[in-house]
DNA sequence: GTATTTTATGTTATATTATTACATAAAAAA
DNA sequence: TTTTTTATGTAATAATATAACATAAAATAC
């Protein structure tokens, strides 16, 4: 959904530091077809700097989950970037547990048991996944 | 929700061999307040049988889940007992972030969005795990 | 009831995922 | 320019999970 040139700027006017390491985390993640792991980050990010280590992957991904840039899909311990504008309170995930194809879903709904939560006050909701596994189109 | 006596009756209806291992850790998790780990089961179920190893662990888990006695809450690496009758294609789970209590909700309706993505014939979904975080009614 | 097959466990080892801790460097603020 | 803050480099290790294979126990076939 992002383009490199306006991640860029939306750094610059927040005055993120997008240093290298952050930068090419962010151009494998987003190249990458299917939700990519922290490992495959990691072997990828060593085409590009010189011997890294997890800590350097894991310090990228942690930059671009906390603005909302990529998700992290928990049941797959893998990540992806972000595709509906970097602020939202909740994410839904179209897992294909075929070709593992990952579909973030555009609902910006709040679900159904989140309202009623609230309004029975016995929870207060601040943010939500939801991760949905079948079959994709393709596969199915 | 369960009672011991109901398990091993479901159990033996069912022909599920009902094992030492696996009966020890269903009782360790049912008796846990809160969502609990993997190695921290383990820990427990060292005083109930001798050295008990990673695999004996993990495959009772695996048990349990495969037939929906327990859950595993992706986002904390733990597993709870299931509240709500062993067979749900769907779980919703309210996490405290302060208190680390976990709340299975009871809401059975399939997600609006999976309707939708079913009434498209975009997506086919076989199950779904969804986890708000927040604040329960005592923390906040 | 015994032989055979299937299922479960014990055990060692190792794979995978993620973080801590501390030294150094670079950028921002004073 | 000095000080402070933020980010990185690096080594070590913690936390989570599985593979592989031998043994044991239960279920099934005869």
């Amino acid at each position: 959904m992002f383009k490199e040139e306006q991640i860029i700027k939306i750094c610059k006017q927040n005055k993120w530091r997008l240093t290298e390491p952050r930068l090419e985390v962010l151009r494998i993640i987003s190249l990458s077809k299917n939700p990519i792991k922290a490992y495959d980050i990691l072997k990828k990010l060593a085409n590009k700097i010189k011997n890294p280590k997890p800590p350097t992957a894991y310090r990228a991904i942690q930059f671009w989950q906390k603005h909302k840039f990529i998700h992290r899909i928990e049941s797959l311990n893998a990540y992806q970037a972000c595709n509906h504008g970097h602020s939202h309170a909740g994410a839904q995930f179209l897992i294909c547990d075929d070709c593992g194809k990952v579909i973030e879903s555009n609902l910006h709904e709040i679900p159904e048991i989140l309202k009623k939560s609230t309004e029975n006050k016995t929870f207060k909701p601040l943010r939500w996944n939801l991760e949905i596994n079948g079959l994709c189109n393709q596969c199915s």
